[in-house]
DNA sequence: GCATAATAGTTAACATGTAAAGTATAAGGA
DNA sequence: TCCTTATACTTTACATGTTAACTATTATGC
C-alpha cells in the first residue's frame, strides 16, 4: 500500500480516513462496529479517526433510533468529493500493481487472505 | 500471528523480538541492516529492540572489524534457551494453521505474498 | 420486574511503526 | 589529498495500533 500512502500524502487526508471513506461510500450510513471491520481497523482507532473527519467535515455521526447505544456514520458531500478527487489515481495504481503482479495471482492473493481472515485460529 | 502473540505474552518477550531471535538463530551473527530486512522491521524500530534485547541478555552487540559503520548482532545462550522453551508450541500453532487453512493453500499464500514484496512499484 | 450478562462505543495508557534529521564511517572522483 | 556522496545506523518526534478499564444502553434468565 505504499503507493496509495504516498498518493494520500499529497492531500490532507491518510491511509485510514481513506479507507473509512470508501466503506462510507460503498455501504452508506452504518454503524461503527461495521465500519471498522470493513476498513481493518480496532474501534478505539476507529473512534479517533472518524472525530477528525467529523472535524474536517468528511463525515457526520448520529446516535441510532432504534439501539440507543449504535452510532451511525455517514458520508458529506466534501467526503465524497474527497474520494472522486483520487479515484483516477487510485485507480491508476492498482492497474499498475495489476500488471506488474499479475492479475490472476492478485485475485487468488486477495481470496487466501480472506479466506485466512474468516478462520477462527482461537476457538479449538 | 494472533495466537503466536499469544503464545508470547506468557512470557517475557513479544513478538519482535521473536522474529529477531530467530533470524540471529538461523542466520548466525548478522549486521543489523539485515537482521531488520529479514524480521520485516525498520531500523528505527530494530535500534529499539536490539537495545532491550541486550539488557535482557538475549544478544549481544559488536562494531563490525572491517567496517566500523557496522554493528554485528549475535544471540546468546539465553536467546537460544528462550527459542528453545517456545519452538514445541510454535510448531503446533503453525501445524494447526496447516491444518485448518490447508498445507497447499498455505504455501500459496507465503510464496505470493514473497513475489508481492520483491515487487518494486516505485520504481518507473 | 429485576438482576445479570451482553453489546456498542469511548477513554486512557502504553507499545509499536514511521518519517525526518543527525552522526559516524567508508567509498569514489577531481 | 580533498571534497562529495553513499552507507549504516541512531535519535527525535509524532502517528498509529493495541489492550484494558470504563460508560451507557439493550437483551436475557429467573
Amino acid at each position: 500500500m505504499g503507493p496509495i500512502r504516498e498518493m494520500l500524502s499529497q492531500s490532507d487526508i491518510n491511509e485510514q480516513k481513506w479507507r473509512v471513506l470508501r466503506v462510507l461510500d460503498e455501504r452508506g450510513p452504518s454503524e461503527l462496529t461495521l465500519v471498522a471491520k470493513e476498513a481493518c481497523l480496532l474501534l478505539p482507532s476507529l473512534t479517533r479517526i472518524i472525530r477528525a473527519m467529523e472535524d474536517e467535515g468528511l463525515a457526520t455521526r448520529a446516535t441510532d433510533a432504534g439501539d440507543r447505544r449504535k452510532s451511525i456514520a455517514t458520508i458529506t458531500e466534501a467526503g465524497r468529493a474527497l474520494i472522486v478527487a483520487h479515484m483516477a489515481e487510485s485507480n491508476a495504481i492498482f492497474a499498475r500493481l495489476e500488471q506488474d503482479f499479475g492479475r490472476e495471482k492478485l485475485e487468488q492473493l486477495l481470496d487466501l487472505l480472506d479466506e485466512l481472515q474468516t478462520l477462527d485460529l482461537y476457538k479449538p
